[in-house]
DNA sequence: CCTATTATGGACCGATCGGTACATAACGCA
DNA sequence: TGCGTTATGTACCGATCGGTCCATAATAGG
């Protein structure tokens, strides 16, 4: 009896996550996103009620599949080499020099804490959960022996979320993808598995 | 003969900086800096020329004090110890978690990458000068023999500022100062003496 | 065909944006 | 006192914001 619904959401979704990927949520204008889904007013309201809710669903959207991708590129690796897998994968999201897009949820992070309270602690969540995948990560190559660092395998995977939160920055600036491989292998040949004794002292305080 | 000039422009900048860090540049309004430097509109425009000269001032106000801060704390240290007293001066002004503000510069790159690209870039520039800060420190302490890494001093000065960046990250996170501070000891423990004997390999690609 | 239901896009809304113009108040000096 | 200069606040501008409304187009079943 009805018109056929005809708004392929996905498509919305990652049309729109371009969009807030690049400028931002505050910069990204309504009419920016009815040009870029080809939407109508109206049926763009039908179909997500507002702004803040298109931006809610679209963070939800861009988390599951930026980890679905990484959890394919390293599901078939273990410990250090999964690691590895899972920092490169990041880095494939963040590392398109024309586009320094960076982070959508690093950027929405910085954006909008203090000016859009749930927005920001949607995003804030989503990224948190990126520093349990690292300590999973950790775990598996601290048993495995491939770590060499005298520290803690928490405090290793806090440092690990840092880095990747300074990489996205990094790619925000402006620096090439192997400027931030670069870095990315400088860390890993930090940790990797070396002697433990001879340490000359251990930061504390 | 006139009127006495009664604006105090270094008080402006404080205000205006403060606000700006705190909520960023598009989501605080000109009558927010009105409010908050107590301004008429007029004087305002007279002093200043618009929103946007006025941030660009307030960025290179900033600049220069966040350094000078960072300078007078670690001019009593070399090497390795100077650069730890320049990462916790760093810390001291973006780890208060109540405000969890992060840095003006990460916030600003962040932003209006895309948007406002001489204010992008302008931000852009004073952080990039924050590296090579690290690399004068991570150079002195390499000479005298206090960095253990199997890493290029130019590799290591890169890993510090992605470090650092992540850390301003993490504030705009919620993070506690004091899980920013055990990143930080992390880090320069991963970096300091240890032997270079029996490392099992070196990532490269 | 006709009818019911939905998608569509433009008209329109009030609010707010950054910025300008200007009349007025406050002040130092002669 | 009066003059010259500057600060101040408000009225106002056009543009744009997110969001609502509604007349119209499109498409299914009867």
């Amino acid at each position: 009896m009805p018109r056929p619904i005809e708004i392929n959401r996905d498509h919305a979704f990652h049309k729109a996550s371009e969009l807030f990927w690049r400028r931002g949520y505050r910069a990204t204008s309504l009419n920016d996103l009815l040009d870029v889904t080809g939407m109508g007013k109206g049926s763009f309201y039908a179909a997500f009620g507002s702004k803040k809710k298109l931006f809610e669903a679209t963070l939800t959207w861009y988390h599951k599949r930026s980890t679905a991708a990484r959890r394919k590129s390293s599901d078939n690796h273990r410990g250090l080499a999964a690691l590895r897998e899972f920092l490169d994968a990041t880095l494939i999201d963040i590392s398109d020099v024309k586009r320094r897009r960076g982070c959508l949820l690093v950027n929405s992070v910085i954006e909008l804490e203090g000016v859009e309270p749930e927005l920001h602690r949607l995003a804030n969540n989503y990224l948190k959960a990126l520093e349990q995948r690292c300590l999973a990560y950790l775990e598996e190559a601290r048993v495995a022996g491939e770590v060499g660092a005298d520290l803690g395998t928490a405090e290793l995977a806090a440092l690990s979320a840092t880095l990747l939160q300074g990489l996205r920055v990094d790619s925000r600036m402006g620096h090439s993808r192997e400027a931030l491989k670069q870095r990315v292998n400088a860390f890993l040949t930090l940790i990797s598995n070396t002697p433990q004794t001879n340490r000359n002292h251990r930061y504390t305080s």
